[in-house]
DNA sequence: CGCGTTTGACCGGCGC
DNA sequence: GCGCCGGTCAAACGCG
């Protein structure tokens, strides 16, 4: 019955993300939720034929009795299941507050880190206590003390704390080879460590301020978080591929090392919209055309818009949360491929040379012949990319990862992608579970909208 | 006439 | 300070 399941999966992530409710409430609404889900499922399987669960009225055939035996016993493996994902809820409260006073604890003393800073050149700083700092600009400054999910950069925070980051050159040679990077870039990236390159490059181009540091740091990352980029390469004849939102071009550039203009975009479908689009031919290959997002949608986006817009929202997720950029991309870009996926390691790529923060999605495979290895939908692929980061933030928790989790996304995977509505939903919900939910005021309305 | 595109001018960041 | 470059602006233009 993967209806059912679909449907529960849902509701958990939605549990999650609604994590300030209280507890009484939130058992309420799961229940609630079951309850319905139940009566929704007797529905489908009789045709509308009125079947009712609790008061044992007759049923016509044995089929039918023998289909609600079946969904009651479904019943009882889910309410197994929802209270199994209690405990895991309540473990991941548990462990945010945790964290939460230990960054609190962090945050009070600025000062002492400042010092070490200043003591020596920027070259020569740790790089831990740098990426520290870089990312303790991630968590929001005014989020609230308790009973709140943990944002990403929370748990990066103490994630690179405790871990000595390792750096694969190699991938931030190709970084630099492949991006659009200007010889400024990478004479920083000469100079720097290369973990420092990678951050300093996003999050402090000028020189740091030690003395006041988080501010400055947290404004910074704010402000590279709004300029955070998506870009998506895909073989396309037309000028611009169809992504759903409505576009009015504002500019076009010749940029260097192209022989093909580079088109401005922006949304012209909300007033005011703040999201760019650049559009412009490889040059390498003119078949494939990259398109790179830029912003957040400030109004409901369209359905067909919603699948893309969930694509790079959860790519810049991603992207920001910092695990996959520093960590698995960097240092182990092999991760990709332990998402299953067969051509992944050409798939998703971080361009430490770009301006910006910027993750490139690659829809470029040649689509195989082999079934296994078919193109597949960008749900699909995020959804392959982000199995790794849940299971690793269940492992940062300190919880140990479900046993069955891996065979959980991949039928999962399998589940989902052949609804691609509730894949889109499912992207959105995950997204804002795994931490860049800096979707502020108009996150009501950014159903999943968010472009980079 | 309204809307979208084109295109040269302009601006700011960065390196030398 | 100068030049390069990416990005944006806005007037001119074209189309339905």
């Amino acid at each position: 019955m993967s209806f059912n399941g679909k449907r529960l999966l849902v509701d958990e992530m939605e549990f999650f993300s609604h994590k300030k409710t209280k507890n009484v409430h939130q058992h309420y609404d799961v229940e609630r939720t079951e309850r319905h889900h139940v009566d929704t499922s007797l529905d489908l399987l009789t045709g509308g034929n009125k079947l009712t669960v609790d008061d044992g009225a007759s049923y016509t055939t044995d089929n039918k009795r023998n289909e609600l035996d079946a969904l009651l016993a479904e019943l009882h493996q889910m309410n197994v299941e929802n209270q199994r994902l209690r405990e895991m809820v309540n473990q991941v409260n548990n462990s945010y507050n945790s964290l939460h006073m230990q960054i609190k604890t962090l945050a009070h003393r600025p000062q002492s880190r400042a010092d070490d800073g200043a003591t020596g050149e920027k070259g020569s700083m740790s790089s831990g206590a740098f990426i520290e700092m870089s990312l303790a600009g991630f968590a929001p400054k005014d989020e609230p003390s308790e009973g709140k999910f943990p944002k990403s950069g929370s748990f990066e925070l103490m994630e690179f704390k405790s871990q000595q980051i390792n750096f694969n050159e190699d991938q931030l040679k190709a970084d630099n080879k492949m991006g659009s990077g200007k010889n400024g870039a990478k004479a920083r990236i000469r100079e720097e460590s290369p973990e420092q390159a990678t951050f300093s490059g996003w999050f402090s181009r000028k020189a740091p301020k030690f003395n006041s540091f988080m501010d400055d740091q947290a404004s910074e990352a704010i402000s590279m978080i709004k300029k955070a980029r998506v870009s998506v390469r895909a073989h396309s004849e037309s000028s611009m591929i169809p992504d759903g939102c409505q576009w009015r071009k504002y500019g076009q550039k010749m940029a260097k090392g192209n022989p093909c203009p580079r088109s401005y975009y922006r949304c012209t479908m909300g007033t005011g919209c703040p999201v760019r689009k650049q559009v412009q031919r490889c040059a390498q290959d003119r078949s494939v055309l990259i398109t790179t997002y830029e912003g957040q949608h400030n109004h409901p986006l369209p359905p067909a818009a919603k699948a893309m817009a969930s694509t790079t929202s959860a790519a810049t997720s991603m992207l920001l949360s910092g695990s996959m950029s520093s960590k698995d991309c960097l240092m182990n870009p092999n991760i990709l491929e332990s998402a299953s996926l067969p051509c992944s390691q050409n798939l998703a790529t971080l361009s430490a040379s770009a301006p910006f923060p910027t993750i490139t999605l690659d829809l470029t495979e040649k689509a195989p012949n082999n079934a296994s290895q078919r193109q597949r939908a960008p749900q699909e692929i995020v959804l392959s990319l982000l199995s790794p980061i849940l299971a690793q933030k269940f492992n940062l928790l300190g919880m140990e990862t479900p046993n069955a989790f891996a065979d959980t996304v991949s039928a999962a995977t399998a589940a989902i992608t052949a609804d691609p509505n509730f894949a889109a939903a499912l992207v959105a919900a995950v997204t804002s579970i795994i931490g860049y939910s800096h979707s502020n005021s108009n996150g009501a309305n950014n159903t999943s909208g968010n472009h980079a």
